[in-house]
DNA sequence: CAGGTATATACCCTGCGAGTTATATATGTC
DNA sequence: GACATATATAACTCGCAGGGTATATACCTG
């Protein structure tokens, strides 16, 4: 999950995994579409590709990368816990303690 | 976006956030329940209050951080974008290119 | 106001990761 | 095999972020 956030974290790879949305692509195509040298596009593609973001196919010299669907579903799955806590807890405590305090100053001491 | 991802993406701000998940939390308790000195959780939670994801509220001399719901929904939003491209390409686009592939390869080179 | 508790900030150190250039490793063409 | 193309890896530099200690700030208690 760690491996997931931190290599959609950076801003480069973030824009690699938009443009995999879009299509297929090999190195050389995303190399022409950001501001980055082969090289590290390719280190790049290495994190996405150990965080299980993207899988490459070789054709010929190239190396089409693809997203994977995986990690997708893991981060939905986190964050559904959270879909579920939230429905619960925080726009509504955040009203309860907003009233509590009303309640608790109402004396009024200035700063 | 890529400061929430960023937020989430180091460990103890994750370990943060799933405290928070719970309950509500003054910064002493999260301490105790980290192996992190004082200090550095106030900066983590400064980094994650930056991002969005967590509020404080003031009770005495405590600082109360909860989560807030916002930044959830945004990745909730942006993940929907995949969702959608994978129902008409991950898994059924795989499974094109490997059939592709066994055609291809179909006189039988060992493993 | 003195002393105590809770948290934030300043400052320093260190490691890691993003970027670079140079080079190695395929693979395709002649 | 010689050469070109596409990508990966190695070796390096540099800035930043995470961790630490010391201290400032805020609030409560007597």
């Amino acid at each position: 999950m760690q491996a997931i956030l931190s290599a959609l974290a950076e801003p480069k790879r973030m824009q690699i995994v938009e443009l995999l949305r879009r299509k297929p692509m090999a190195v050389g195509q995303i190399v022409e579409r950001l501001r980055l040298r082969q090289p590290q596009v390719s280190k790049h593609l290495r994190v996405l590709s150990e965080a299980g973001l993207v899988e490459a196919r070789p054709v010929a010299q190239q190396r089409i990368y693809s997203l994977r669907a995986e990690p997708f579903k893991d981060l939905d799955a986190w964050l559904e816990r959270y879909r579920r806590t939230q429905e619960e807890r925080f726009d509504r405590l955040d009203e309860i303690l907003r009233e509590k305090e009303k309640g608790d100053t109402r004396d009024g001491h200035n700063e």
